[in-house]
DNA sequence: TAGTTTATACGATTATATTCGTAAGCAATC
DNA sequence: GATTGCTTACGAATATAATCGTATAAACTA
Protein backbone atom coordinates (compact mmCIF):
# COMPACT_ATOMS: atom_id res chain seq x y z
CA UNK A 1 0.00 0.00 0.00
CA UNK A 2 2.17 3.14 -1.08
CA UNK A 3 0.45 6.39 0.57
CA UNK A 4 -0.73 8.22 -2.35
CA UNK A 5 2.34 10.48 -3.61
CA UNK A 6 1.66 14.15 -3.33
CA UNK A 7 4.42 16.68 -4.05
CA UNK A 8 3.92 20.47 -3.51
CA UNK A 9 4.91 22.31 -6.49
CA UNK A 10 8.14 23.24 -5.89
CA UNK A 11 9.30 19.47 -4.89
CA UNK A 12 7.51 18.41 -8.13
CA UNK A 13 9.82 21.01 -10.29
CA UNK A 14 12.89 19.15 -8.53
CA UNK A 15 11.68 15.79 -9.19
CA UNK A 16 11.34 16.41 -12.77
CA UNK A 17 14.92 17.84 -12.55
CA UNK A 18 16.17 14.30 -10.83
CA UNK A 19 14.19 12.36 -13.10
CA UNK A 20 15.93 14.30 -15.80
CA UNK A 21 19.33 13.73 -14.49
CA UNK A 22 19.13 10.79 -12.77
CA UNK A 23 21.03 11.94 -9.62
CA UNK A 24 22.13 15.24 -8.70
CA UNK A 25 23.72 17.74 -5.74
CA UNK A 26 21.75 21.02 -4.33
CA UNK A 27 23.77 22.98 -6.68
CA UNK A 28 23.12 21.21 -9.88
CA UNK A 29 19.45 21.31 -9.21
CA UNK A 30 19.81 24.32 -7.64
CA UNK A 31 21.39 26.12 -10.99
CA UNK A 32 18.66 24.45 -13.24
CA UNK A 33 15.54 26.04 -10.59
CA UNK A 34 17.31 29.50 -10.70
CA UNK A 35 16.74 29.36 -14.44
CA UNK A 36 12.99 29.91 -14.08
CA UNK A 37 12.67 31.08 -10.10
CA UNK A 38 14.68 33.84 -8.57
CA UNK A 39 14.96 31.97 -4.88
CA UNK A 40 18.19 31.63 -2.77
CA UNK A 41 20.33 28.27 -2.94
CA UNK A 42 19.29 27.37 1.07
CA UNK A 43 16.24 27.33 -0.19
CA UNK A 44 16.15 24.89 -2.46
CA UNK A 45 18.68 22.83 -0.31
CA UNK A 46 16.03 22.84 2.32
CA UNK A 47 13.12 21.76 -0.06
CA UNK A 48 15.64 18.68 -1.01
CA UNK A 49 16.09 18.19 2.76
CA UNK A 50 12.42 18.06 3.41
CA UNK A 51 12.28 15.76 0.10
CA UNK A 52 14.42 13.45 1.87
CA UNK A 53 12.68 13.53 5.34
CA UNK A 54 8.93 12.76 3.10
CA UNK A 55 11.34 9.96 1.36
CA UNK A 56 10.67 11.69 -1.84
CA UNK A 57 14.37 11.71 -2.51
CA UNK A 58 17.25 9.42 -0.98
CA UNK A 59 20.60 10.92 -0.63
CA UNK A 60 24.37 9.10 -0.94
CA UNK A 61 26.47 11.30 1.73
CA UNK A 62 29.52 9.62 1.76
CA UNK A 63 31.31 12.64 0.24
CA UNK A 64 30.80 16.12 1.70
CA UNK A 65 28.59 17.40 -0.97
CA UNK A 66 25.59 14.85 -0.83
CA UNK A 67 23.76 12.80 -3.95
CA UNK A 68 20.63 13.56 -4.44
CA UNK A 69 18.33 10.13 -6.03
CA UNK A 70 14.45 10.14 -6.59
CA UNK A 71 12.86 7.25 -4.74
CA UNK A 72 9.43 7.47 -6.93
CA UNK A 73 9.39 6.05 -10.66
CA UNK A 74 8.37 9.12 -12.96
CA UNK A 75 5.87 6.39 -14.64
CA UNK A 76 3.90 6.14 -11.25
CA UNK A 77 3.75 10.13 -11.18
CA UNK A 78 2.68 10.19 -14.77
CA UNK A 79 -0.01 7.91 -14.23
CA UNK A 80 -1.23 9.65 -11.06
CA UNK A 81 -1.40 13.13 -12.66
CA UNK A 82 -2.53 11.81 -15.97
CA UNK A 83 -5.75 9.86 -14.54
CA UNK A 84 -6.33 12.96 -12.26
CA UNK A 85 -6.01 14.98 -15.65
CA UNK A 86 -8.38 13.26 -17.40
CA UNK A 87 -11.09 13.01 -14.76
CA UNK A 88 -10.60 17.13 -13.63
CA UNK A 89 -9.87 18.50 -17.06
CA UNK A 90 -11.02 16.46 -19.61
CA UNK A 91 -14.74 15.27 -17.86
CA UNK A 92 -12.89 11.53 -17.65
CA UNK A 93 -12.79 11.19 -21.94
CA UNK A 94 -8.97 10.40 -22.70
CA UNK A 95 -9.26 10.36 -26.36
CA UNK A 96 -9.82 14.53 -25.79
CA UNK A 97 -6.77 14.86 -24.19
CA UNK A 98 -5.02 12.72 -26.64
CA UNK A 99 -6.17 14.81 -29.50
CA UNK A 100 -5.73 18.04 -27.74
CA UNK A 101 -1.66 16.64 -27.07
CA UNK A 102 -1.73 15.92 -30.60
CA UNK A 103 -3.27 18.93 -31.77
CA UNK A 104 -1.14 21.54 -29.94
CA UNK A 105 2.93 19.88 -29.55
CA UNK A 106 4.47 19.05 -32.84
CA UNK A 107 5.10 15.42 -33.38
CA UNK A 108 7.73 13.35 -35.28
CA UNK A 109 6.40 11.21 -37.92
CA UNK A 110 8.15 7.70 -36.24
CA UNK A 111 5.96 8.69 -32.82
CA UNK A 112 3.03 9.56 -34.85
CA UNK A 113 3.44 6.11 -36.58
CA UNK A 114 3.59 4.16 -33.75
CA UNK A 115 0.68 5.88 -31.63
CA UNK A 116 -0.95 4.38 -34.90
CA UNK A 117 0.33 1.29 -34.66
CA UNK A 118 -0.75 1.23 -31.07
CA UNK A 119 -4.16 2.16 -31.90
CA UNK A 120 -4.42 -0.65 -34.67
CA UNK A 121 -3.15 -3.30 -31.90
CA UNK A 122 -6.28 -1.94 -29.27
CA UNK A 123 -8.62 -1.89 -32.00
CA UNK A 124 -8.15 -5.74 -32.82
CA UNK A 125 -8.49 -7.21 -29.83
CA UNK B 1 -2.52 39.67 -21.82
CA UNK B 2 -4.42 37.01 -18.97
CA UNK B 3 -2.30 36.83 -16.08
CA UNK B 4 -1.35 33.09 -15.38
CA UNK B 5 -4.53 31.00 -13.90
CA UNK B 6 -3.39 29.06 -11.20
CA UNK B 7 -6.45 27.68 -8.81
CA UNK B 8 -5.27 25.91 -6.04
CA UNK B 9 -6.33 22.24 -5.61
CA UNK B 10 -9.39 22.81 -3.67
CA UNK B 11 -10.57 25.87 -6.43
CA UNK B 12 -9.61 23.31 -9.55
CA UNK B 13 -12.04 20.56 -7.98
CA UNK B 14 -14.37 23.24 -7.64
CA UNK B 15 -13.82 24.41 -11.11
CA UNK B 16 -13.98 21.28 -12.82
CA UNK B 17 -17.80 20.72 -11.07
CA UNK B 18 -18.74 24.00 -12.63
CA UNK B 19 -17.38 22.64 -15.90
CA UNK B 20 -19.41 19.91 -15.65
CA UNK B 21 -23.13 21.42 -14.56
CA UNK B 22 -22.19 24.97 -16.59
CA UNK B 23 -23.78 26.56 -13.55
CA UNK B 24 -24.24 25.73 -9.64
CA UNK B 25 -25.18 26.95 -6.65
CA UNK B 26 -22.55 26.16 -3.15
CA UNK B 27 -24.84 23.80 -1.90
CA UNK B 28 -25.18 21.73 -5.22
CA UNK B 29 -20.95 22.06 -5.46
CA UNK B 30 -20.98 21.43 -2.19
CA UNK B 31 -23.17 18.33 -2.27
CA UNK B 32 -20.47 16.41 -5.46
CA UNK B 33 -17.48 17.90 -2.87
CA UNK B 34 -18.68 16.15 0.05
CA UNK B 35 -18.56 12.69 -1.36
CA UNK B 36 -14.68 13.10 -1.79
CA UNK B 37 -13.50 15.35 0.88
CA UNK B 38 -15.22 15.35 4.41
CA UNK B 39 -15.11 19.36 4.46
CA UNK B 40 -18.16 21.51 5.91
CA UNK B 41 -21.00 23.32 3.93
CA UNK B 42 -18.96 27.02 4.82
CA UNK B 43 -15.89 25.75 3.80
CA UNK B 44 -17.20 25.03 0.45
CA UNK B 45 -19.13 28.76 1.01
CA UNK B 46 -15.96 30.55 1.20
CA UNK B 47 -13.92 28.62 -0.84
CA UNK B 48 -16.52 30.14 -3.60
CA UNK B 49 -16.62 33.39 -2.29
CA UNK B 50 -12.29 33.55 -2.83
CA UNK B 51 -13.01 32.22 -6.11
CA UNK B 52 -15.36 34.78 -6.93
CA UNK B 53 -13.13 37.52 -5.40
CA UNK B 54 -10.09 35.86 -7.63
CA UNK B 55 -12.57 35.94 -10.77
CA UNK B 56 -12.41 32.74 -11.19
CA UNK B 57 -16.13 32.73 -11.03
CA UNK B 58 -18.74 35.22 -11.28
CA UNK B 59 -22.18 34.73 -9.40
CA UNK B 60 -25.65 35.60 -10.22
CA UNK B 61 -27.11 37.66 -6.73
CA UNK B 62 -30.12 37.98 -7.89
CA UNK B 63 -32.21 35.49 -5.45
CA UNK B 64 -31.06 34.91 -1.87
CA UNK B 65 -28.88 31.88 -3.32
CA UNK B 66 -26.22 32.60 -6.11
CA UNK B 67 -25.99 31.32 -8.67
CA UNK B 68 -22.15 30.25 -9.77
CA UNK B 69 -20.34 30.21 -13.48
CA UNK B 70 -16.87 29.50 -13.94
CA UNK B 71 -15.28 32.52 -15.67
CA UNK B 72 -12.52 30.38 -17.40
CA UNK B 73 -13.13 28.17 -20.41
CA UNK B 74 -11.82 24.61 -19.54
CA UNK B 75 -9.87 24.59 -22.79
CA UNK B 76 -7.68 27.11 -21.37
CA UNK B 77 -7.30 24.89 -18.12
CA UNK B 78 -6.80 22.28 -20.59
CA UNK B 79 -3.98 23.22 -22.80
CA UNK B 80 -2.36 24.73 -19.35
CA UNK B 81 -2.17 21.68 -17.17
CA UNK B 82 -1.62 19.90 -20.34
CA UNK B 83 1.66 21.57 -21.37
CA UNK B 84 2.91 21.65 -18.29
CA UNK B 85 2.53 18.08 -17.47
CA UNK B 86 4.08 17.31 -20.58
CA UNK B 87 7.28 19.40 -20.13
CA UNK B 88 7.63 18.14 -16.19
CA UNK B 89 6.44 14.58 -16.18
CA UNK B 90 7.04 13.53 -19.70
CA UNK B 91 10.40 15.31 -20.65
CA UNK B 92 8.66 16.89 -23.21
CA UNK B 93 7.83 14.23 -25.26
CA UNK B 94 4.02 14.95 -25.86
CA UNK B 95 3.69 11.40 -27.43
CA UNK B 96 4.34 9.60 -24.54
CA UNK B 97 1.79 10.97 -22.68
CA UNK B 98 -0.26 10.17 -25.70
CA UNK B 99 0.64 6.29 -25.72
CA UNK B 100 0.49 5.96 -21.43
CA UNK B 101 -3.04 7.64 -22.00
CA UNK B 102 -4.59 5.08 -24.68
CA UNK B 103 -2.66 2.08 -22.86
CA UNK B 104 -4.37 2.98 -19.51
CA UNK B 105 -7.50 4.11 -20.46
CA UNK B 106 -10.36 2.48 -22.08
CA UNK B 107 -11.33 4.71 -25.36
CA UNK B 108 -14.06 3.52 -27.77
CA UNK B 109 -13.46 2.06 -31.55
CA UNK B 110 -15.12 5.63 -32.64
CA UNK B 111 -12.77 7.50 -30.44
CA UNK B 112 -9.62 5.68 -31.87
CA UNK B 113 -10.84 6.24 -35.22
CA UNK B 114 -10.93 10.00 -34.95
CA UNK B 115 -7.43 9.92 -33.43
CA UNK B 116 -6.06 8.00 -36.14
CA UNK B 117 -8.12 10.21 -38.70
CA UNK B 118 -6.31 13.23 -37.05
CA UNK B 119 -2.54 11.90 -37.44
CA UNK B 120 -3.19 11.25 -40.93
CA UNK B 121 -4.55 14.56 -41.59
CA UNK B 122 -0.94 15.43 -39.55
CA UNK B 123 1.47 13.51 -41.44
CA UNK B 124 -0.28 14.78 -44.62
CA UNK B 125 0.99 18.05 -44.13
C1' DT C 1 -46.30 35.26 14.06
C1' DA C 2 -42.89 32.35 16.30
C1' DG C 3 -39.79 28.91 15.26
C1' DT C 4 -37.04 26.33 11.97
C1' DT C 5 -34.34 25.87 8.00
C1' DT C 6 -31.19 27.57 4.65
C1' DA C 7 -28.44 31.25 2.83
C1' DT C 8 -24.42 34.50 2.88
C1' DA C 9 -20.64 37.14 5.15
C1' DC C 10 -16.58 37.23 7.40
C1' DG C 11 -13.17 36.98 11.06
C1' DA C 12 -10.11 33.83 13.17
C1' DT C 13 -7.67 29.66 13.54
C1' DT C 14 -5.02 26.05 11.85
C1' DA C 15 -2.32 23.76 8.52
C1' DT C 16 0.96 23.72 4.95
C1' DA C 17 4.53 25.56 1.94
C1' DT C 18 8.12 28.66 0.90
C1' DT C 19 11.87 31.45 1.88
C1' DC C 20 15.90 32.95 4.01
C1' DG C 21 19.44 34.11 7.62
C1' DT C 22 22.93 32.37 10.37
C1' DA C 23 25.99 28.97 12.28
C1' DA C 24 29.29 25.49 11.72
C1' DG C 25 32.41 22.34 9.27
C1' DC C 26 35.62 21.15 5.72
C1' DA C 27 38.90 21.84 2.07
C1' DA C 28 41.58 24.42 -1.00
C1' DT C 29 44.67 28.33 -1.32
C1' DC C 30 47.49 32.14 -0.21
C1' DG D 1 47.51 28.70 9.85
C1' DA D 2 44.42 32.46 8.42
C1' DT D 3 41.29 33.49 4.81
C1' DT D 4 38.01 32.34 1.41
C1' DG D 5 34.53 29.59 -0.64
C1' DC D 6 31.38 26.00 -0.70
C1' DT D 7 28.75 22.81 1.86
C1' DT D 8 24.99 21.18 5.18
C1' DA D 9 21.87 21.99 9.20
C1' DC D 10 18.25 24.18 11.12
C1' DG D 11 15.34 27.60 13.29
C1' DA D 12 12.35 31.22 12.28
C1' DA D 13 9.70 34.34 9.54
C1' DT D 14 6.48 34.90 5.93
C1' DA D 15 3.09 33.64 2.68
C1' DT D 16 -0.64 30.99 1.19
C1' DA D 17 -4.47 27.74 1.65
C1' DA D 18 -8.06 25.44 4.04
C1' DT D 19 -11.28 25.05 7.64
C1' DC D 20 -14.71 26.36 10.64
C1' DG D 21 -17.58 29.05 14.08
C1' DT D 22 -20.67 32.61 14.69
C1' DA D 23 -23.62 36.37 13.26
C1' DT D 24 -27.26 37.83 10.46
C1' DA D 25 -31.00 37.80 7.26
C1' DA D 26 -34.46 35.75 4.27
C1' DA D 27 -37.87 32.35 3.38
C1' DC D 28 -40.48 28.72 4.53
C1' DT D 29 -43.73 26.18 7.93
C1' DA D 30 -46.63 24.96 11.62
Amino acid sequence: MSKTFKPTESELEILSILWEKQTATVREVHEIVQKTKDVGYTTTLKLMQIMNEKGLVTRNVMSKTHIYTPTIQREIAQEQYLNKMIHTLFGGNASQLVLQALGTHPTSKNDLDQIKSMINSLQNK
